[in-house]
DNA sequence: AAATAAACATACAGTCTGCATGTAGATTGA
DNA sequence: TCAATCTACATGCAGACTGTATGTTTATTT
């Protein structure tokens, strides 16, 4: 009868303590910076000790990892659920892209993802997570469009790469108050120039 | 007679010292990152103490600032130096993407310049310093070649801060190993989707 | 040449990270 | 069911680092 109030099972307790620790460093890691946050601010706002965070994690950095997936995940997610399948791979690759930014613009993403991850975690580790969350869509995008023929026939890790870099600095830019417009146009202009006219 | 060994002028004093400490860090966050380079260890390789690293510089930042700074201006040189200017528009455009990406590859320049740069101090600044060095230079070519004609009306700002997001990432790329083949081709797949043909 | 200012060197306070050790609660095996 | 063990923490400590305050030497000004 007590079973869910005073006794709690081990595994309860990790993932709720793992849980609200994420959570919290999630809160300060978007507030702040990486490195104007510190071990002792993020388990006092989770209510627990140094001691919880280094039991469940290797180190600060371990921690950030965990953010980092989560929050690229929630990113994915937002993507999908924005960008409808029924496009032509042109729209398609702009609707998402758009969903993108628009998903980049709430508060502190963008450095979390796109300027403190690549630096603390090194860009093959942010390749490899983006490539497990964002990425992926964009990738089978395209090469489903390539096998289709309505692309050129171009190395598709590189070319994923390359349009990827290409909305995280949008991303950034509109973040910071540039005028969403004039990256959504210069966008659209690089995806016409790739993707091959069906008329033609 | 004694004007060069024994006495030298304040502004000699500053500019050797001013000068050891750059190179001695510039060293160090190339071979590590900013984060795991101390201070102690800069002013040990530079000669110095930490009083004269603090009485030049305000904080660690703005050393990195200064490093930065230099940093920039050496590959903007280098592209310079190694892009003919009797090239066309798009020739010129992947010719000078080629030497930045070769620039790029001296050791550590990735990290000091794609990722510790704008994680340390934010994108703002990054652009600023990028504006004044090697992007000042992208950008003024693609506003010739717009105003020649060659390329479709757009937003000089965001064509040049996209098109040196592709090449950076590029440099990141490559830099860590992949086949510099693969992204060359897709860069020139890129520009000469926004090129307008000459013929047209 | 005295006074002032600049260029350092030294010492200190505060903070942070990672680890080592200690303890209470949960799980397991007999 | 109960002791043994293991997990999930809490507490305390050592080392390192950053920025500043203060002292000292060397150049510059008057």
């Amino acid at each position: 009868m007590q079973e869910a109030n005073s006794r709690r099972s081990n595994r309860d307790r990790t993932e709720a303590t793992r849980g609200e620790l994420i959570a919290a460093a999630r809160r300060l890691f978007t507030e702040k910076s990486y490195a104007e946050t510190g071990t002792p601010e993020i388990v006092a706002a989770a209510g627990v000790t140094r001691g919880a965070l280094y039991h469940h994690f290797a180190d600060k950095q371990a921690l950030f990892r965990a953010v980092v997936e989560a929050e690229a995940a929630a990113v994915a997610k937002a993507i999908e659920q924005a960008t409808p399948r029924t496009l032509s791979a042109r729209d398609a690759l702009l609707a998402g892209g758009e969903a993108y930014v628009a998903a980049m613009g709430l508060p502190g993403r963008t450095r979390l993802l796109l300027l403190d991850g690549p630096a603390v975690l090194g860009r093959a580790e942010m390749d490899d997570i983006d490539g497990r969350h964002g990425n992926r869509t964009l990738r089978e995008g395209l090469a489903a469009t390539m096998r289709a023929g309505d692309l050129p026939k171009l190395p598709l890790e590189a070319l994923t790469s390359l349009l990827g870099a290409a909305f995280d600095r949008a991303a950034l830019a509109v973040d910071a108050g540039a005028p969403a417009e004039d990256y959504r146009a210069v966008l659209a202009a690089v995806v016409d120039g790739l993707v091959r006219k069906t008329s033609s």
